[in-house]
DNA sequence: CGTTCGTTCTCT
DNA sequence: AGAGAACGAACG
């Protein structure tokens, strides 16, 4: 077997050949070392269908098929530089061995806390008791009101501090504790966790609802993945923040290097300086400067107002004061640096709170506008052009230490809520009514916001269910530390993640294979491979020639026919249904009492053999009973039936229901019609009559006589070898194959696989399928059908670049089939919604992830609304049923 | 060469 | 949704 294994940005794609079914995911890796420059197994990711392939497991496990495409995703290099702070960075994230280590150093004594690990630290305890911690003398005090950034997503988030700790063992406990659950919770890649580890999990990563909504799960994850690609661009994070944790206690007088750093990473040259005001500098603040500062270092515990749950540790850099003074808009100038309300995947919406460049200014009468640049922490990244819309809340960024204190605010009695600033709801359905039942943000099942700690999360699509209204209700937590809703359960029942076991469907575990009775290697060729397509140009049930399918034609083995559409089954001789008649046959040779004479034939029936012990043939060793495809067999005889005597349609044979015939080489022993390799379609057959005989076995089988009637020349005959010659028929091979061979090949000849073999732009070298050299059919676009195409205009623009390729040499079906494939269902679109992003999606698809609370295009996230009308597009669906007469049979 | 795999189909 | 039949094709 061969795949594909590409690079994530397409650029790349190589065929690897002489793989088996069984090969292991990390004899893959070696291969793909072999082609890919710079890609040892150890810093490949693998791909396949958006699961993440593992070491351990087999191409089989994961239904890797032939020819299809694996993606591949190098791990930066870790430099291993002198330099290296950020090297430590990473290796300390990556392995756990420097972080035992560092578990293991005495604790801070006059750091009390530290017995308390984060997890029971919640933000419960008492702040007169952390201030045991007062002599610690920083910017802040526990009980401040401050803004604490997430680093994650850049944005400041209202908080509070809990306590201080030096950095010292106490905190690389802590580090310790979010590195594991960022490995052991889903797929969070090492990198991200190594990205993230300053921050404790929002939560645990089980799955109780502590009380908070899911939102913010999810762009949690977003800002993952998105971390995934540009990790480069982190490393300097890294390098900083670990500069500073080594830089312990006691402190020294440059606490300007920090600004410093700011200043170069988030500061506009020419800002002005009068409103800017550096958080973490300390230079000038009132409370540190009498006192002995040690900012340095110093870990603030501060708990987000939000997510109550939330305990993170931050350096001085991301706290500052609560802002609370608002800037009027006149007030706002171009290069201000303020914090704004601004929401980067809806900017027309509200969002979170984000430091911002103030680059341009727009006032009209009408119109407030200010164009900014969203500044997303330390690490330097930005946004640029974001329009802000909330121009009534601009803040001031408070000097760094001037904070108001949640102590001082109760005796003044000062309420702090004028201090709370507009954010975006949690869930868009409610608005976070906590009166308002809400399947989105609470149980999916009642909509109940009540008893948060026996709601369960599922990991899949984020829902949250009662335990109490799951079917059957669920009395204990799940162990596990994930856990599927009942929607999603079923779908991701092969969903893999990082370092989790496979979970075999029940099918394959039946497999011999599974069940580990047998030793036997498979899948390196084309036996057990399966359909790489769908013929949806006719029905499954389709009788007569397929359009575009000459006879004449070649396929090297069966399953291509199958593909084409010729003929369906793998192994079967015929295709039928009992019910209606057969479709097609193949003379294989495989039947002793099978006799050929080209124009006419005698064909066995099926059956008759003991097939135990997983067999496909076997001798004849009962009678053939006239049922199953032996029946649909003669019901294409124009006569009545008789399933008794058989029956014969005398004069009226040509009236019968046609039957597609194949002959493969195997048949080549008797007959000299059969070709010399592989299969060949001959054109329509009618079965002339039918009858029970004795055959040679001694055993009753069904007999059928059929006879030629086909327009289109045999391909033994002059004018038919003509035809084949004028028509360009030529052996077809599964894409890739003779690639594959080749290869084969010369690996016989000692070579080692030549680096870069097969490897090849796609779509390059087509042996030339006929229809696709010679027009025909399949380029032809009839005047009906192009008046139908005019009707859809929802596509027009689909329509015309499926026109344009047509004439531009390619097929037009395919291209059809290609441009109308459902990206959920990976079908072409069957009772199509045109979205009004464009996009065609089967109904069925877009309810399922209606069901699912999705309500976005699934081909472009394009919100469509909870409401979405959902109306087939009736005209799409009309030209599709025309032009793929049976693709939408048994859907 | 004999064996024996997953696949496909249809039917239950 | 699962079982059973089946003129393939590779393994050993």
């Amino acid at each position: 077997m061969w795949i594909q294994v590409r690079t994530f940005d397409g650029k790349r794609q190589v065929q690897i050949d002489g793989l088996s079914k069984l090969t292991k995911i990390e004899e893959l890796r070696g291969r793909v070392d072999e082609v890919f420059d710079d890609s040892p197994p150890e810093r490949q990711r693998l791909f396949y269908r958006g699961k993440q392939l593992e070491d351990g497991h087999t191409l089989f496990d994961y239904s890797v098929g032939l020819n299809e495409i694996i993606q591949l995703l190098v791990r930066p290099a870790d430099t291993g530089q002198s330099e290296g702070s950020s090297v430590a960075t990473e290796t300390a994230s990556d392995k756990e061995e420097p972080m035992e280590e560092l578990e293991l150093e005495p604790s801070t004594p006059d750091a009390p806390m530290t017995n308390g690990d984060v997890d029971s630290d919640t933000g419960l305890s008492d702040p007169s008791t952390s201030g045991q911690a007062g002599h610690i003398k920083g910017l802040y005090a526990v009980g401040d009101l401050v803004d604490a950034r997430d680093l994650r997503i850049g944005a400041w988030f209202e908080a509070t501090i809990l306590k201080i700790t030096r950095a010292s063992s106490d905190s690389s406990e802590n580090h310790k504790d979010d590195n594991s659950q960022g490995t052991t919770s889903e797929s969070k890649d090492q990198e991200a966790a190594a990205a993230t580890q300053d921050i404790p999990a929002h939560g645990s990563s089980n799955s109780v609802l502590n009380g908070t909504s899911d939102t913010r799960q999810t762009q949690e994850d977003t800002e993952k993945s998105s971390e995934d690609t540009s990790l480069q661009s982190g490393k300097g994070d890294g390098d900083k923040t670990t500069s500073q944790r080594e830089e312990t206690a006691p402190a020294t007088t440059s606490s300007e290097k920090d600004s410093g750093d700011m200043e170069v990473d988030g500061l506009p040259n020419g800002a002005s300086a009068e409103n800017v005001v550096l958080n973490g500098d300390g230079s000038d603040a009132s409370r540190s400067g009498e006192e002995e500062m040690e900012e340095e270092g110093l870990v603030y515990h501060v708990k987000f107002e939000d997510y109550e749950d939330d305990v993170a540790q931050l350096r001085s850099v991301d706290i500052r004061p609560r802002a609370r003074t608002v800037i009027p808009f006149e007030d706002v100038q171009q290069g201000m640096l303020v914090m704004a309300n601004y929401n980067p995947d809806e900017p027309k919406e509200r969002g979170y709170w984000y430091d911002v460049e103030v680059v341009a200014k727009k006032a009209k009468r009408t119109n407030k506008e200010l164009i900014g640049r969203i500044l997303l922490g330390s690490r330097g990244d930005s946004i640029e052009d974001c329009r802000l819309i909330f121009t009534e809340e601009i803040f001031k960024i408070e000097k760094a230490g001037e904070c108001p204190n949640v102590n001082i605010n109760q005796v003044n009695g000062e309420d702090m809520e004028d201090l709370r600033r507009k954010k975006t709801p949690e869930c868009m359905q409610c608005l976070d009514d906590p009166n308002k039942k809400c399947k989105h943000c609470n149980c999916h099942v009642c909509g109940g916001k009540e008893d948060p700690d026996k709601q369960l999360l599922c990991d899949e699509c984020d829902s949250a269910f009662h335990m109490y209204c799951l079917t059957p209700p669920m009395e204990v937590l799940p162990d596990d530390d994930e856990w599927y809703c009942p929607l999603c359960r079923n779908d991701t029942s092969e969903i893999v993640r990082v370092g989790e076991k496979l979970k075999e469907s029940k099918k394959k575990s039946k497999m011999a294979s599974a069940k580990g009775t047998s030793t036997r290697d498979w899948g390196k060729g084309m036996a057990c491979v399966g359909r790489t397509k769908v013929c949806n140009l006719v029905p499954p049930n389709h009788f007569g020639p397929i359009p575009g399918v000459p006879v004449g034609t070649m396929w090297k083995f069966r399953v291509q026919a199958s593909e084409a559409g010729v003929h369906r089954p793998h192994v079967s001789g015929i295709h039928g249904r009992e019910t209606e008649g057969a479709y097609s046959i193949v003379l294989s040779g495989g039947y002793e009492d099978d006799k050929d004479d080209g124009e006419e034939f005698l064909y066995t029936g099926s059956g008759g053999r003991d097939l135990s012990g997983n067999k496909r043939t076997a001798e004849q060793s009962c009678d053939q009973k006239l049922t199953k495809m032996n029946l649909a067999l003669a019901r294409n005889c124009a006569a009545p039936l008789d399933t008794k005597k058989g029956a014969d349609s005398k004069d009226r044979w040509q009236e019968g229901k046609p039957v597609r015939v194949l002959r493969n080489c195997k048949g080549r022993k008797h007959s000299k019609y059969a070709p010399e390799d592989g299969n060949r379609y001959d054109g329509i057959y009618k079965i002339v009559k039918y009858w029970p005989a004795k055959g040679k076995s001694g055993f009753l089988v069904w007999r059928y006589k059929l006879r030629r009637d086909d327009p289109e020349a045999a391909p033994w005959t002059k004018e038919g070898q003509k035809t084949a010659k004028k028509l360009g028929l030529t052996m077809q091979y599964p894409d890739g194959y003779l690639e594959a061979q080749a290869a084969k090949e010369k690996e016989k000849e000692g070579g080692t696989p030549a680096k870069g073999k097969g490897k090849r732009k796609r779509g390059s070298d087509d042996e030339g399928t006929p229809s696709k050299k010679k027009g025909g059919a399949l380029r032809e676009v009839s005047a009906e059908v192009q008046k139908m195409l005019k009707e859809d205009e929802k596509n027009k623009k689909l329509w015309d670049e499926a026109l344009k390729a047509a004439k531009g040499g390619d097929s037009f079906l395919p291209k059809v089939e290609e441009t109308f494939l459902c990206i959920c269902c990976q079908e072409l679109v069957f009772q199509p919604v045109s979205t009004e992003c464009g996009h065609n999606v089967c109904k069925a698809c877009l309810q399922r992830s209606f069901r699912a609370q999705v309500y976005c295009c699934p081909a472009c996230r394009h919100d469509l609304g909870k409401g979405y009308s959902m109306a087939t597009n009736k005209e799409l669906q009309a030209i599709l049923n025309l032009l793929f007469p049976g693709y939408s049979a048994g859907r």
